[in-house]
DNA sequence: ATGGTAGGTATCCTA
């Protein structure tokens, strides 16, 4: 059995207390982060391998993106990915034992106004989702075994939002990014494997904004992180689950933790 | 319709 979390730590110095709780509470074996915040040589490396991680990979900038695994298990092969001819930080992936692929992603937030022409985040957002999409189909990812995991910033079902109408004109949720997401969910044959577990009629968030005054008496959540597998692995899946608990904890990330157990 | 908070860093950008 993988148990597999991913988590948008939004800056991981700050909140390697929080990381340290998760593995502690959860005993992830793979743990992919995304918003680290951090340049690769100033990744606190020692305290993520004192918490049992051994295999650690980070893919980082000074202050804004930044992805990493922390894996109990080897990872090999590693790779980083640059989309759009943008190099951010956003992708890394590697191998697990068994010849699993592993891909964590922070895809791009998309800026406030859903219009292409206007705004250069949003575009960036689906043409990263698009030349993303086109790789995994032209690799035939689709046909091993995968994992993809990470902040993909969309929350594509009507359950995934607090209110479908009220957000259909918002970046995370409008019918074009949610268009978008579906190609690319298309590109391999992905299953999500949250969604395979949690029934698609029922409410899940993964993310509440800062700025709510009472994130857990409004409860305007969106889920926009998420575990997908491929078809060879789909079988797999055994459990699912959001940790919401953690937006409680002291100095909390935005994102929650999604974990997901593989029996591989 | 508006503005609300947070992090890293530098006095703003990104989310």
């Amino acid at each position: 059995m993988i148990r597999i979390t991913t988590w948008n730590i939004n800056s991981v110095r700050l909140r390697l207390g929080l990381v340290e709780r998760l593995a502690r509470e959860l005993e992830p074996d793979v743990l992919c982060l995304q918003e680290t915040k951090v340049a690769d040589e100033l990744f606190p490396r020692e305290a993520v391998e004192a918490m049992g991680f051994s295999h650690v990979l980070v893919h980082g900038q000074r202050n804004y993106h930044g992805v990493a695994i922390l894996s109990k298990l080897p990872l090999e092969e590693h790779q980083t990915h640059a989309w759009c001819g943008i190099d951010h930080p956003r992708h890394l992936s590697a191998r697990l034992p068994g010849g699993i692929e592993l891909h964590n992603l922070y895809v791009p937030s998309g800026g406030d106004e859903p219009d292409r022409e206007r705004n250069p985040k949003f575009a960036h957002k689906l043409d990263f989702l698009a030349e993303l999409a086109a790789a995994w189909q032209a690799d035939g990812v689709g046909q091993r075994p995968t994992i993809a995991v990470g902040d993909f910033n969309i929350a594509p079902l009507e359950t995934d939002v607090w209110s479908h109408k009220q957000l259909l004109d918002v970046v995370s949720h409008t019918p074009v990014e949610v268009a978008a997401l579906d190609r690319l969910q298309a590109s391999a044959g992905w299953i999500d494997a949250v969604r395979a577990i949690i029934p698609p009629e029922q409410k899940l968030y993964s993310w509440w904004s800062y700025r709510a005054r009472d994130w857990q008496a409004s409860n305007r959540g969106r889920r926009l992180d998420h575990v997908w597998v491929t078809a060879p692995i789909a079988d797999k899946i055994q459990t699912a689950e959001v940790l919401t608990a953690a937006r409680s904890w002291p100095q909390p990330s935005d994102h929650v933790p999604v974990t997901v157990d593989l029996a591989l």
